[in-house]
DNA sequence: TGAACATATGAATAACTGTTCATATTTCAT
DNA sequence: ATGAAATATGAACAGTTATTCATATGTTCA
């Protein structure tokens, strides 16, 4: 295994694990899977409010898990990077045995 | 990618993730990687109160991610599996880039 | 059996967090 | 410019959770 993890980063683990322990930020993640989407169609995928949608993607954006791109009115985001689909994935394993 | 997950397992997957995003058990965990530890000496390790640490054990225990032996008046946890390893490895993979 | 030690448990509290409602901001089209 | 559409933001509320204190349970040894 790699080095030993000091304390401070064992804080910011900690707080990276708590954006992914929420079932609404794990649905909009999973959603962008395959590709981006606008706020709108995610909260029409998932049936919740736009409002929710939008503060808990400020959370993955804020996290660098997701990132923004605008298009006229609309705002498309896409996971920001390939560790989130592997610490997903990871989970996943775990949970499914 | 694996299947897509459906939203049950998401659920599931969130409570998963939500046992890693506390500094305690995350620090606890991390006590445990090397070897077995009593609770007695993860909380000296730690620095925290016995009770603190046998009340997150009971929901690292809970939750199948560490195991106990009994011996004599001690009780010694230690990692159930090597998917803790690895979700701990992963997540520590994005946070120290 | 009783004292001492290790761990677990329950209740109480304080802090945190997700959702909702209302409203603000930004952009486009007319 | 004005209205409509998409998204963001702030305040409030309810539910959850980590920690502490006090105490209970279980184990060993004399």
């Amino acid at each position: 295994m790699k080095n030993i993890p000091d304390m401070e980063i064992l804080f910011e683990l900690a707080d990276l694990f708590k954006v992914f322990g929420d079932s609404t930020r794990l649905r909009i993640m999973h959603t962008l899977f395959e590709d981006e989407h606008s706020v709108g169609e995610i909260a029409e995928n998932l049936n919740m409010e736009q409002s929710t949608i939008s503060h808990q993607l400020r959370v993955l954006r804020t996290n660098k898990l997701v990132k923004v791109r605008r298009e006229g009115k609309q705002i498309y985001y896409s996971l920001d990077d390939d560790h989130v689909k592997r610490i997903i994935e990871m989970g996943l394993d775990h949970v499914l045995e």
